[in-house]
DNA sequence: AATATAAAAGTTGTATACAGTCTACAATTA
DNA sequence: TAATTGTAGACTGTATACAACTTTTATATT
């Protein structure tokens, strides 16, 4: 047998990954069950690696056991998604203050590409995600990466689940961005921990108003 | 085990309770690795309830995998522990500002309750555990319980993988504690918020301290 | 027709079986 | 002696079996 085979990882991995996608996705609706068996079926896997995945999604906030037994996706509330944000208004500009701190040069690259590919999106999609992610890795704090990654991508699962459509304003979050990363490169801690405290803040005001356009509507 | 009339919280539930008493006691050792044929011998129940809860350990980040299988302690290094507070030491805080915004008068209690009990504490255990926890609560935002109560477990847990005996300094902590009381009590949410920072950061000085002396013995 | 009760179907929790993988150590060879 | 191969035993990953609960549906009683 060929040694550069990668060996493929194990079942709960997989579908561990599987579902996640789908909720993350929509695929999966929140308020929905999963019956173990069914996705025995469906995925051609006993329930033991079903059953250990579902273990791991409930602690990632994903799933949810009802009282009397049985697991369904989460369905957020405002109230969720309030509280998130009070998080995050404090950890990500926690990540900038460190980032600038302690980058290495090729962590600054990495923060650089994705501010330049940030640049050139649709309102489609967030690519910003990608500019986030690259601020976070480059604070060297593991714990911190943990959970501003889990915060950040819960967040975008609320927020898929209560506003459909998603417009960002891109030119605003470019300059957001530009100010963010010019504090990052200087090395200006305080600065960097400023302006994304700013940003997610415009952030969540342009998510309060969607929702209050959607309630009119 | 016996399929008699059971109707207590699930096996899996037991077992995860035991495994992270026994991690946090430090019964387990960190670096000590867990057999689940083993495991499932002493505790009487099948494997199954055990890998599950495994994969809920693993994700309160207690066990790791070890890349050729079979699971381990967490074995935290010095730069773990720096990590971690440079997350208390914003979260915490946070917690006080939200506790003195919105606690109710039954939370109110609660905290002065756990904060007169912490005056008369030995230095071999840490009542101020609870006192902490009281506050959180009384955030009432959900995630940041769980994150600052998941951080405080952790914590502890890692302090005393470092440092075997772990003296508290009761009578500063007291005054310390008073005043993020008072400062709760009057829906002071800056001034909460500020005393709670200090409060953590002497903390973090206390422990570097004792490992400083530790290094030296 | 409404209510209570029993039988059935659907689902989860736990135990057990088994195959494949890893580890350790003895036997073999250079 | 050192390196290599073989092999038994130890563990894990996954599948399967089955009992206990739930929920639903059907039946009986008034």
């Amino acid at each position: 047998m060929s040694p550069t085979v990668k060996k493929n990882p194990n079942l709960k991995t997989q579908v561990y990954n599987y579902l996640k996608n789908q909720i993350m996705t929509g695929e999966l609706r929140p308020g929905e069950r999963l019956i173990e068996e069914k996705l025995s079926n469906d995925l051609e896997v006993s329930r033991s690696p079903i059953r250990e995945s579902i273990r791991m999604l409930e602690k990632d906030g994903l799933l949810k056991v009802k009282k009397t037994g049985g697991v369904t996706v989460v369905k957020p509330t405002m109230e969720d998604f309030q509280h998130m944000y009070e998080l995050r208004i404090e950890m990500e500009p926690l990540s900038s203050f460190y980032a600038a701190k302690r980058r290495s040069s090729e962590q600054l690259e990495m923060i650089r590409d994705s501010l330049l590919s940030g640049k050139q999106i649709t309102s489609k999609e967030d690519k910003s995600l990608n500019f986030h992610e690259a601020i976070v890795q480059a604070s060297n704090n593991q714990w911190l990466i943990n959970m501003v990654s889990h915060l950040r991508g819960i967040n975008s699962f609320y927020r898929k689940s209560i506003i459909e459509e998603n417009p960002f304003h891109v030119e605003q979050a470019y300059i957001e961005h530009q100010k963010i990363f010019q504090a990052i490169v200087d090395q200006d801690s305080d600065g960097a921990r400023k302006f994304m405290k700013q940003h997610i803040e415009s952030d969540y005001n342009l998510f309060m108003e969607l929702c209050r356009k959607k309630e009119v509507k």
